[in-house]
DNA sequence: CCTCTCGTTGACCGCTCGGTCAAGACTCCG
DNA sequence: CGGAGTCTTGACCGAGCGGTCAACGAGAGG
């Protein structure tokens, strides 16, 4: 038999072979996702690309959607570990936030098909919901940073939800518009952003 | 005979009906474009939206594509007509930087749908390269701006294109987040972008 | 050798898409 | 009235879509 028996999403057991199919499945499809964006690609587009019969994707994912909201939840995971791996180790909530900035450039430089998928993903209903829970982890990483900052009077008062998500279209938009220029350096943009965020909630 | 002589697009000589029609399928489009999704709603959705037969569609615009550019086109427009009325005759520079982001902001609260639409073309390579330049022309208005600020010692020096940018992205964003949450002021939006971008560039 | 599961094939299905077009209705002018 | 635009109809087209499935390898364990 061809379908496998239960749900093909939750605990397939795929041997190595499997496995490997797997990921050249969802990085060709994040490949091609990016470039001619998510309604333009088609099934058939991404088992042509690899040279494979069109079962073997509905061998590993439910649907083009599901396939979709996998790229999308590891995208966002990747990005936030990546974060909280830079501001281990810093007490100062300043110095954390900058770190954080810096690394969510970095992060946007090293992965801007996943970067534009993201963009994507917030413009269509069926994904838009991933995308806000995903931007609202994020916020709610700096808020207590931001609160923390006001506390100790190194930032004046306000609200920090709103001061988080203008951090965040700062760093987001930034990105987007210097990723796709050559030669742009991804240490320069995340200054800028680092410089142009800290100013506007008021330290430095 | 159906199909106009001459290309359906510049100078169609419309009666009074037509132009209203026109209309209607702009307004309906752009309704449908922001809460489904551009290619998730079909040209059959619209003209059964309106009642009308198909070929209705086809007489006012060239295609389905053609007539998303066009509502894009007119969006930018008039976004960027409601800044440059909202800055006339105010002379200092970073008055009318906040004058313009707190426009910006409002034409985003009063135009969600249309604000929503720039957002998805931005990821649509057949779109994104008018968003660029539409972007770009908002830029282009503040840079001037900026270097006078900076000239003129109101403000620390920098590049002025990123900053623009980097205020782009916060209006852009808090507007994004909040516009879809009811009961949100669009002035105290407002407030919080202006403060934060004038910050954000050093002035205050 | 057989067997079991994993992995793969590609023809096929029903459906919807953007777009076309011959035919006809409406409207205004002479 | 007649005729010339403007406008509308809706059946139709070829293409492509996401998704299914019976049948068939391939390789590991017995």
């Amino acid at each position: 038999m061809a379908t496998p028996k239960d749900d093909p999403s939750p605990a397939r057991r795929l041997t190595p072979r499997g496995t490997q199919r797997r990921r050249q499945i969802i990085d060709l499809a994040t490949m091609r996702f990016a470039s001619d964006g998510y309604h333009p690609t088609s099934v058939a587009d991404i088992v042509d690309g690899l040279g494979v019969g069109k079962g073997v994707f509905y061998w590993y994912f439910e649907s083009k959607e599901a396939l979709f909201e996998e790229i999308l939840r590891e995208a966002q995971k990747d990005l936030r570990r990546g974060q909280q791996r830079a501001v281990a180790n810093t007490p100062d909530p300043i110095d954390r936030m900058e770190r954080g900035i810096r690394a969510a450039v970095h992060w946007s430089f090293e992965h801007r098909d996943l970067a534009k998928l993201v963009e994507f993903a917030q413009t269509d209903e069926r994904f838009a919901h991933l995308v806000r829970n995903g931007r609202a982890a994020l916020v709610a990483d700096a808020v207590p940073l931001l609160e923390e900052a006001m506390v100790h009077g190194l930032i004046p008062p306000g609200n920090p939800e709103q001061l988080g998500y203008a951090m965040l279209g700062v760093s987001t938009n930034l990105t987007l518009v210097y990723v796709h220029q050559p030669g742009q350096d991804p240490d320069a943009i995340a200054d800028v952003a680092a410089d142009f965020c800290l100013r506007g909630i008021g330290a430095r």
